[in-house]
DNA sequence: CGCGGTCTGTAACCAATGTTACGATAGCCT
DNA sequence: AGGCTATCGTAACATTGGTTACAGACCGCG
């Protein structure tokens, strides 16, 4: 592993707060498999052995399920330095539940489970960081369950322009998103989202200039977020 | 804590394999309190600060989804002796994303995250007991999302009979759920399962008798939980 | 300029499910 | 027996969202 490459890890959560001396012994016993994908590559199939932990090291992949139709559902997209799947890999049944795929030219480094225990029991800031980890990913996962189960369409895009807003403090945002993107990250179909965004413009809650959105009523739109209250 | 609570502790997964004097020694230590409930009482409710990890002696607990104006998701059931929630207890925002509610007369005991993190650095038993709890739990979570998103009600319905006659050998299950509980667990609302109930048995696949089920033609039910090919 | 590609809006149609309401049945208590 | 309650089936209707198809807008390029 190269000097840089150790930079890099070392930029992670997981091993920020490792002693470096900690960190090097470890990956002189453990050494670490380096690999590389170029943009739009697999780099783990949903359903294959989890057996060593991915860290990624350079570029963004993306995480999607997929159903046997092909439909897809995108879940996260992760940025390095960060590391993939930390939660499935003690897991029982150590297969993981999406698809992992490259989104830019990725580096990655590949620790097996042994070292990662290694590192637990020797490092305490590692320890802590990676059950962290693994929890707000276990977290993650239940809120997105509850927004797939109790939210519609029309409530998840209100809370999407409102949460894009209330950063620009004005009532305007102008969308990095393509629709389709927008609809592969609500789970939905492109013309579903068209339609919501035709029907939030038709109630005046929005008006819509290509991919500039302004909020005409905000507390309308604060209402639709929440419990939808009659949408008359 | 008494003998008979520290023998119930000792036989849940997490402390199972951890050395009976580190356990012992970690108890003076970080004393835990320890808690009875009455069946149907809620212990902890969504979005409540969850610090230390209760571990269920007695009894058995159901975790559930609700939305705001009350309809539920029934997430789990747990059975003693288990943790609770363990990946939560170290999550960045750590707050249960279920309410859990005592389903019979529950005792538990709540350890803090001082005393899980000591036991973790302690006893690598303990350590690799709770990465592999963590980790199931996440699984889990990750299948419910699956299910939710791209499963129709027919194919949970069908999944769920052809598991439990997998057991019985024979092709026929006595449910000991009432249709509401099954809607529950499936995310549905009542009426729906009755509907899909007919239908099945429109198409001969199963007949019922109460909550007794025949499973008349396993193979299509087969079909039907994998794939849809056609539900013509 | 015209051409093709991508992004977009929109409509028509359909499948899945929730909602509400009602009636039937069975068990249980008095 | 009579009444209460839980459970269940079912039908009518509403809502949500997917699917398909098509047309317009925009853009870069030859």
């Amino acid at each position: 592993m190269t000097g840089e490459d150790l930079a890099l890890l070392r930029r992670c959560r997981l091993f920020r707060k490792m002693d470096e001396r900690n960190l090097s012994l470890l990956l002189t016993r453990f050494p670490c498999r380096l690999r590389g994908f170029s943009p739009g590559a697999l780099i783990h199939s949903r359903g294959e052995e989890y057996l060593s932990l991915l860290v990624l090291l350079r570029g963004s992949v993306s995480a999607e399920m997929h159903d046997p139709a092909g439909k897809a559902l995108h879940v996260e997209t992760i940025q390095a330095p960060e590391a993939i799947a930390s939660g499935i890999l003690f897991a029982p049944e150590n297969r993981l539940p999406v698809s992992i795929y490259a989104a830019q030219a990725v580096r990655l480094a590949a620790l097996s489970r042994s070292a990662v225990l290694e590192c637990c029991q020797r490092d305490r800031g590692f320890l802590e960081a990676l059950l962290q980890d693994m929890g707000g990913r276990a977290a993650f996962l239940a809120e997105k369950l509850w927004l797939s189960r109790f939210s519609s369409l029309r409530q998840k895009l209100a809370s999407y322009l409102l949460e894009r807003c209330d950063r620009g403090a004005a009532d305007a945002v102008v969308l990095s998103a393509t629709r389709q993107e927008l609809a592969d990250v609500f789970g939905a179909a492109r013309p579903s989202v068209s339609r919501v965004f035709g029907e939030l413009e038709g109630r005046r809650l929005i008006s819509r200039h290509g991919r500039r959105i302004d909020i005409l009523d905000r507390p309308a739109l604060e209402a639709l977020r929440n419990g939808e209250p009659r949408p008359d």
